[in-house]
DNA sequence: TGACCAAGCGGACGTGTGTCCGCATGTTGG
DNA sequence: CCAACATGCGGACACACGTCCGCTTGGTCA
């Protein structure tokens, strides 16, 4: 039994094969929009600005990624199959808790690339609701999953506390609250694990 | 011992006197924007359809309304007073458990302005983080209030409380769920008000 | 009543996202 | 090696939000 894996195609690449030019295109935008994003934010940085700095057209980056949303969402893809690694170790090391294993890792992540997250969602058409991204459901999984083993015998609903859980570290509050001060990531994973706990006691 | 009570002001003018011919202005702008989102949907119009239905140039509605967030919160703030009635008498009807009459309340109230409230939150800016309207600074004063009437020995943080019990109603995820026919307001409001109980408990 | 002035007005403008279509180029079969 | 063609490219374009600034007009005071 172990937990669901994400899978990073859901997020870049369309279907078919790519030219070999086009490839090397896709490589060098993900490469810049990743080095601009993280020298004047995600916000602060224009597809044209990333286009541009890529040396293509317009045209040639939305082909790649249809939105801004999908870049971002591109981006994260690395980050997390690389939190999957992590993950899996700070399961195993805590095998009778892993739902708060889970959490820390997760609210780290969230506090890391709130920036993507935020528009990974933000930019999503609005007759899917929002928190509908490939990441998100890979949490919900993973998440349930671990509750229904920590909690074998709740008597609370595994999906609607796993997205209690999940909405309650919503990017823009985790970033909040630690760049204010009010909280650090690891009180607000110690905090969600108090959640799960009294509801699924 | 009452509720906070909500000031509209907040959300719609700006400080000052208003000259009679703006006020009349104000009035139209509202009027024409309320009928025109409620027949082609809140994204499907833009600032220079309402502009121009009201008769008026696209500085004179920003001067009134300095983004379709604002705007969309003026529009708001008459729905949350008509609220605030309502909810005096469901929470005087139920003294034992005012909680879960606000939830009933507030779900429903979620789900009826879920394309306004999207854009009241979705058009602020990035450094004040996104759930910070007077809107939901309401809805937690009053949850907290609420919250700890109901559960007075409570052993949890009651702000932190009602942050997850609202960030659990978040508009998209409740109006996805009723339209696809996954879950009613009232369900909505029940499990709140169960993930309410154990929380405090 | 008339002149003055600040408040208000309106549309041109800047910048951003996302689309479109004519043109170039990598790829493949002869 | 060359031709033909699908794939990919790139920038002009459409449309959105929000800003700016010169002109207009309601209100007021003599």
């Amino acid at each position: 039994m172990s937990l669901p894996s994400f899978d990073p195609k859901m997020c870049g690449a369309c279907c078919g094969e790519e030219r070999a030019d086009a490839a090397a295109h896709r490589v060098r935008l993900l490469q810049v929009a990743r080095d601009l994003f993280h020298e004047h934010g995600v916000a602060a940085v224009s597809m044209r600005d990333v286009a541009c700095a890529a040396g293509v057209g317009q045209g040639t980056l939305y082909r790649k990624f249809p939105s801004k949303g999908a870049l971002a969402a591109a981006l994260l893809a690395d980050a997390v199959s690389s939190m999957e690694g992590r993950l899996g170790q700070a399961v195993a090391a805590a095998p009778d808790a892993p739902v708060d294993a889970f959490l820390g890792e997760l609210v780290r992540f969230t506090a890391e690339h709130h920036e993507l997250l935020a528009e990974a969602v933000g930019a999503l058409s609005t007759d899917v609701y929002l928190g509908d991204t490939p990441i998100w459901r890979w949490k919900r999984a993973s998440l349930v999953e671990l509750l229904q083993r920590q909690y074998p015998q709740a008597s609370f609903p595994v999906q609607r506390a796993a997205e209690i859980l999940l909405d309650a570290q919503r990017p823009d509050r985790v970033a909040h609250a630690i760049s204010t001060g009010d909280a650090t990531a690891d009180q607000i994973a110690t905090e969600l694990s108090e959640v799960a706990r009294r509801l699924m006691a």
